[in-house]
DNA sequence: TGAACACATGAACAGTTGTTCATATGTTTG
DNA sequence: CAAACATATGAACAACTGTTCATGTGTTCA
């Protein structure tokens, strides 16, 4: 990271700041495992596809099913459903024409768990 | 929510299909709960604000250390705190003309944590 | 094999979001 | 009080994202 601030040294040089500093960057993690974490948390941020990860929660359902539970097109669904499964956030079995949808594994569902609880708690 | 569906009842009428739509549709979290919960994890689904947050990991810093930390405009790192603020994920204290901010509460860090989990299983 | 069905996908458009730039607020110190 | 400093905020613009619409792929069944 290139620090693109201006030669205002902000906040001066001569405080307890640097200390600080060096502290945090000694235990920061690598930039790109931030940016992967940041797309995974993406990936949760839009109500759709939280929708269908509720949905999805306690049993595997065909496409169709979810779209008729969401009062959504099929494209719409599946075109989350794709970026779901690009993210192993789901998994599919297919039989026949249809396919069946569920949850990938169990960090999928401790995750919504821990986020519920803090919107819930304020 | 309204089903937007067309008159194509999509993967017949007759199939196990309804009842697993009846079971889910019995445990399934209000509407805007999952609003809410997309709302929470759309704050965390942005770099600049997950870097934010794992700076802030192990100890409080003002805003032009955060800033410096990121390389980033004192501005840009200020919108976001905001934001942060506004969701409960992190709280600040003034010291004089100096802010400091730290994460809110334990979850902050335990979503992280679990998001962290996941991204390194692959 | 061909029609019907369940699902996937590409292009395009509208709405949202993060950064920058300029400026405002609030605090300390002389 | 005025100047200096740390931070906050409003407006605007570029980049990204989710939906729709049209169409493509893969499977079943007659």
């Amino acid at each position: 990271m290139t620090p693109k601030m201006k030669a205002t040294p902000c906040c001066g040089q001569q405080h307890h700041h640097q200390e600080a500093v060096d502290q945090v960057l000694a235990h920061l993690p690598q930039e790109d495992l931030l940016y992967d974490l940041a797309e995974l948390f993406k990936i949760f941020g839009d109500s759709t596809r939280i929708k269908i990860l509720y949905v999805l929660f306690e049993r595997e359902l065909c496409v169709c099913d979810i779209a008729q539970l969401l009062g959504m097109t099929q494209s719409a669904v599946s075109h989350q459903l794709r970026i779901l499964k690009a993210n192993s956030l789901v998994k599919f079995r297919r039989q026949g024409k249809t396919v069946f949808y569920s949850l990938d594994d169990d960090h999928v569902r401790s995750i919504l768990a821990l986020g519920m609880e803090h919107i819930q708690e304020e």
